[in-house]
DNA sequence: CAGTGGTCTAGACCACACT
DNA sequence: GTGTGGTCTAGACCACTGC
């Protein structure tokens, strides 16, 4: 057994079963261990990379419904209960989607009605005031070589293909932010600014739809900066006003850097919402 | 039964069970019902609106041990796993901790290494350089009635007792955050300048042992603004300087607001860190 | 050693959604 | 009805902690 865990072939079981059906381990699991990995982890913990690596390989796409649990267990050869485990975790990681009475499914940027997922920005009047959808302008998207400090963060080395987007959002016509944004040349390939300026949803759920590249998870780094006059003339503000910088690393599955953003926001009427726990 | 689910009574089980120990309801149970609750909800849900009552009651200190799984579960007449699941959310939750091999704990704001858990700003240098302690000076701690704005917020009305604390913190020397901070005064009689200034630990940890006040979540409102002539001097920066204004209302138990807190932050060498999911 | 949380299984039944 | 996730139980055994 791969698991030093429990396993009801155990003959002390008051209603022994007989060893035909006995749950051994498949060879994708054992294999984990045969893998060079000398860490033993529990059971559910293994089917959760199993199915984060089928995520990862494109085998379920966004939008996706994955197999039943009843099915993945089969698949798995473990209990029901088991594969729940692994599937809780995916779930509150916000990588699957549980909806009772139909099926979990891979979480996507799109076609969820939360616009942007990852925008924290909100007005200030407490706030049935439903923001209308951001207008936004696309300024340049071009392509560059990697300075040493963006490829450092993208994992990346200095010198490598890599695109840059600048764009600003608009709410109710006021421009709010401005957005410089550096996307990893090699996994973009073909990004344009008619691609970017004709689509109308999430930026994220366009890099879903086209290059494949989803999102999970990303850290951001908060300051108050005084505006430039680059800023100030985009942003419609005089120089040194204060504004909110947003510096963005977005990752993909496995922890993968695949975008760096840094954001400019107006914030006389908006705030960056956060909740601690 | 108070629940639409399964219950092993169920005279189809493969393995009946007498009745004897049918896992009937308790009574606590079976009130969360007739208390006029319409709403039924799952078992474990029940068992955790139990456990939540008995820490806001002071049952359970912060920092104590909690009764075994085993013995909740009796108490409260449900499976060991029932007891677990309810456990399982309010540690999710930071309510509890759970240690393997010793038992599951009260989570308290006192010896958590982590010195101040809710405060996200951090050191550029990616940042082994652990920050050392927070030089903190208390500037005032005055005794005022509640202008509508702030008792708004902490759902009092307007002209109620409240306390108000203003303090500065530093970082090696150099003053790096300005703070108001309004409590209610009713939870917090007895509240000095001298006790504050004495005490050592996070001021979170001091509410809990003088006053028995737990923050269990909060929710903060960031912007950037410019410095004031009374924060410029007290932060030792030029008035117009960006600050980064961080707005927390706090909460206990059963969302209740016990804190409001207004902090300016000088984020030239730092920043606010936060992570998204 | 005993006590605690952690993992795993098996099976039953409920609630919800679609057909 | 069928199939999905959601709840609940019972029992076994493992892993860690401290006496």
């Amino acid at each position: 057994m791969a698991t030093p865990h429990a396993n009801p072939t155990d003959s002390t079981a008051p209603d022994a079963h007989i060893g035909v059906d006995a749950p051994l381990l498949p060879a994708d699991v054992a294999s984990n261990a045969a893998l060079g990995a000398p860490a033993f982890s529990p059971l559910y913990q293994q089917i959760k990379s199993l199915i984060l690596r089928s995520l990862q390989a494109g085998e379920w796409k966004p939008g996706d419904m994955i197999p039943s649990e009843f099915d993945l267990a089969a698949r798995f050869r473990v209990s029901q209960g088991t594969v729940r485990k692994a599937i809780d975790e995916l779930a509150t990681d916000n990588l699957l989607v549980r909806r009772q009475g139909k099926g979990t499914f891979v979480a996507t940027h799109a076609e969820q009605h939360i616009q942007y997922r990852f925008l924290r920005l909100l007005p200030d009047a407490s706030s049935l005031e439903a923001q209308g959808p951001a207008e936004r302008r696309i300024i340049e998207c071009r392509r560059l070589r990697a300075p040493a400090e963006v490829a450092r963060q993208l994992d990346l080395r200095t010198g490598d293909a890599l695109f840059q987007v600048k764009r600003v959002l608009a709410f109710s016509g006021t421009q709010a932010i401005l957005e410089d944004i550096w996307l990893p040349g090699a996994a973009f390939k073909g990004l344009t600014l008619e691609t970017l300026s004709s689509d109308k949803g999430p930026m994220y759920a366009l890099f879903e739809a086209q290059f494949g590249v989803r999102m999970v998870r990303a850290v951001e780094k908060l300051k108050a900066v005084a505006a430039d006059a680059d800023a100030a003339a985009l942003l419609g503000v005089e120089v040194g006003h204060p504004l909110l910088s947003v510096e963005r690393l977005a990752y993909t599955y496995n922890d993968v850097p695949m975008e760096l953003r840094r954001g400019l926001y107006r914030t006389e009427t908006r705030h960056y919402h956060n909740e601690l726990s």
